[in-house]
DNA sequence: TGTTAATGCATAGAAGCCCGAGGTATAATG
DNA sequence: CATTATACCTCGGGCTTCTATGCATTAACA
């Protein structure tokens, strides 16, 4: 059934990271199960590349994080966007519109193939 | 002015070389001008990109190169793409678009929560 | 009760890509 | 003759990513 698994290009994981965390707080654990969900499983986050990511965007004062207790009781790392990475995250999308509108004229240019 | 510079997401910078070669024998050089002008700058890239990507592709088998003279009467690589090379670029650019449409996904994710 | 699965966090090591800096050489232009 | 543009190349640092591993808790299940 070949489950169509994608690796990410690097930079990225940290925008997709950004934008669930903007919809409101969650712990790292929820940001991979929603990035799975949301994309239909074609988006996998392992855990080795998801916690130094969420470190790194700690380090750079983007997050900002709470422990708290979840719906099931348990303690949990919730994180926030401060406002640097409201920020970030808006310069991110737009860098991200821009590029792969670039690589869609690239890979649009005509050689006889599709369409 | 904000000059529109933007830096590839690693493994692009293949896939963007295999379209662009297979649009017809070129050299190095000229493929990152082309890219740049298709791009209308958006995408640059750097010769210390550049030609270590074209012999990975072609250590890969997926590029095959010819010296030849240039219209200015010099001494250039031409690359091509081979068979293998062909059979990449589809199933990268089939990648490509289900992964940019997976992060689409995302980031159109709206407060309303899941649905 | 023992064990498996799921939740939740974390680090270490290896692999890989990107890019700035530096080097070679030719041709044309001022 | 010096500069600019063409055209190739490599090295080293820096960064991200993934695999593997570890720890701890809770729920389910046989």
């Amino acid at each position: 059934m070949t489950p169509p698994k994608s690796d990410l290009p690097q930079g990225t994981l940290d925008l997709l990271i950004l934008k669930v965390i903007a919809l409101g707080p969650v712990h790292g654990y929820a940001i991979a199960q929603r990035l799975e969900q949301v994309s239909r499983s074609v988006v996998q986050v392992p855990e080795g590349s998801l916690y130094p990511a969420l470190h790194r965007l700690e380090n750079r004062g983007l997050l900002a994080a709470d422990w708290k207790e979840t719906e099931t009781g348990r303690e949990a790392k919730f994180y926030r966007l401060t406002r640097k990475g409201h920020k970030q995250l808006q310069t991110e999308t737009a860098d991200w519109q821009r590029l792969i509108d670039a690589i869609g004229l690239i890979l649009g240019m005509a050689d006889g193939g599709a369409r």
